[in-house]
DNA sequence: CGCCCCATGTAAGACGTTACATGATTGA
DNA sequence: TCAATCATGTAACGTCTTACATGGGGCG
């Protein structure tokens, strides 16, 4: 049984802080998750289903006169699956169609899994972009010059941007090395 | 009767060259297109419903020896409404949701539209992507630095992407510019 | 009282995924 | 002949979109 990219979502952002369906759809609207849907017909249904999945679980808050809402936390077997999803190597597939979701993975990493798993995970990622940024390059010698102007400029364009993406990450092991995490060896001596 | 991006990304494809839905897929699974899916059963209906809409139309080719094989071709009807696709400002919701959906527009603006209609269409990228910078950078200000560092730079990693991709509108619009296409001025060429 | 926001949900339909099915042609 | 590839499709299933429905609570 395997859970979409909005199921993982939610489960990142209630292992954040319990909430409720509302508080939800208030954070994609307001906030730049805009990418991921805020309407009722995606939300209530995608959280039931991770209840009945035994990875989120509702309360229903009843405070004097407050109105009837569900607060949902991750259980342990949600936060199991979150760690899986974040922690799975980067491959050239999430690359290609998922980027997004590669940093909505990242964002999650530190609070989820901790800052050893988010070292590791950068390091995972450098090794998918190299090959696929040559790969790109590639692909653009072989198609020559025949193309409109906008054609190659468009593809250069997704090479750039791949291309920031390393120096992002890059840049980003950087910041964890000063902080006194190294990436951690098989051997083990870190920090 | 709206389309979906295949949709649109069939179009764009057939106009450039008629192509056979089996032509389709191998040029999804084959190129950087790859984050369209080359199953058969996404495909095959996206074909058959443009076809009903009137925008494509497909012969049947039998050369000698040839097995049955459809070939797709854009209708005037068709080309005017991916023109009509590719033409549309640049708004906001783009950039949050749709970014590579830009790309693939641009892709195809010159073949399509023509290169005025893609010195505008840069001129409309830009024109939406630095408010949307401004913001980012807002919000970044306002979550302060309580944040994970993995959420904290995964964030930054946004902005970044989103002034790459200004950087490089920029450029491309001096590309266009080199090849003595100015922005087209209807009202005076101050944005 | 009427209106708007909070908060949750459901129903119909469109679309994509996965898997299966079909048949023709080429090459070993 | 047998397998692989060409080429097209269909069926079941799950999810998202759009739109509607419901009801409590605060406020003027």
């Amino acid at each position: 049984m395997q859970r979409t990219s909005l199921g993982y979502a939610l489960l990142g952002l209630l292992q954040e802080n319990p909430a409720s369906g509302y508080d939800v759809r208030k954070i994609f609207s307001a906030t730049s998750m805009k990418s991921y849907s805020d309407s009722p017909g995606a939300i209530y249904p995608a959280l039931a289903r991770l209840e009945k999945q035994g990875l989120v679980r509702g309360k229903i808050e009843q405070g004097s006169g407050l109105r009837r809402r569900q607060l949902f936390h991750v259980t342990p077997k949600g936060l199991g699956e979150l760690k899986k999803w974040i922690c799975r190597p980067i491959t050239r597939d999430d690359l290609v169609a998922r980027q997004p979701e590669i940093v909505l993975r990242f964002a999650f990493c530190d609070k989820a899994a901790g800052p050893a798993a988010s070292v590791e995970f950068l390091h995972s990622l450098r090794s998918a972009l190299a090959p696929y940024i040559d790969s790109l390059h590639q692909e653009m010698e072989s198609m020559g010059k025949l193309m409109p102007t906008s054609a190659r400029l468009a593809f250069e364009g997704g090479i750039r941007g791949a291309e920031g993406f390393l120096t992002w990450t890059n840049d980003a092991i950087a910041t964890y090395e000063k902080l006194g995490f190294a990436k951690q060896s098989t051997k083990g001596s870190a920090s």
